[in-house]
DNA sequence: GATATTGTTCGTATATTTGCGAACAATTAA
DNA sequence: TTAATTGTTCGCAAATATACGAACAATATC
């Protein structure tokens, strides 16, 4: 028995609290939103528009690439980003059935 | 001119961040998704499912009672609480339009 | 090779989050 | 009135998150 029901449904729970921690910083919600209405970009460009320093930049970057939503590939000194499309679509079904996930009564209390 | 443009999309960005750090940890969302499958219960029953102390448990509620995603109503010495419908609906929104703002192109990096 | 450009990593400071037990307030039951 | 039940709030400890400048590594340019 590899996986019990529970435990999956944990996971579940796990995988979205994830994904919603990424998202829960403006900072990195508009670094997202700013990845989403183009193909990609340097870190300059993202750097660019936010009123941050880089180091904080970087960092914000490197958590959203733990979490699967962006990722990042070396160009010659520059780096460019670029939404993780793959994973964005994952996250946004993994919300949309949670949201869904609700009993459809009328108000209860 | 009451609100720019710019500040506009900025509020949304918050709000979006709102929602998502309110999402953003495991014990809230299995919270979430308990009262999701019933119209209300008491703080005892939440408390009763959930490995940890009373006091964090209330905290949680008061959490997602402040993000909006919930809402308890004294009764007696107990507390009923039950998903707030019309706000959830909006995180919902919020999030879905969050996730489809995201230009329709092929692998960009 | 020397220098400039581009980002990441390190060390640090501060703030927030998460968790607990104890104390407390409010209601109900004896 | 006294005691029990139900949750919240308080005070605290530990962990995590956020931010910065400085140092660093890697590439590109002179």
């Amino acid at each position: 028995m590899p996986t019990t029901k529970v435990n999956k449904y944990k996971e579940d729970q796990e995988r979205v609290a994830r994904f919603a921690k990424a998202l829960g910083n403006p900072v990195r919600i508009a670094i997202l939103q700013f990845l989403a209405n183009q193909d990609s970009c340097f870190f300059g460009d993202i750097h660019d528009v936010l009123p941050i320093a880089k180091a904080t930049v970087s960092q914000h970057l490197k958590e959203l690439k733990e979490a699967g939503l962006i990722q990042g590939d070396i160009e010659g000194p520059k780096v460019r980003y670029c939404i993780n499309r793959n994973n964005w679509e994952e996250a946004k079904v993994c919300f949309n059935r949670f949201f869904g996930d609700i009993k459809n009564k009328k108000e209860s209390c």
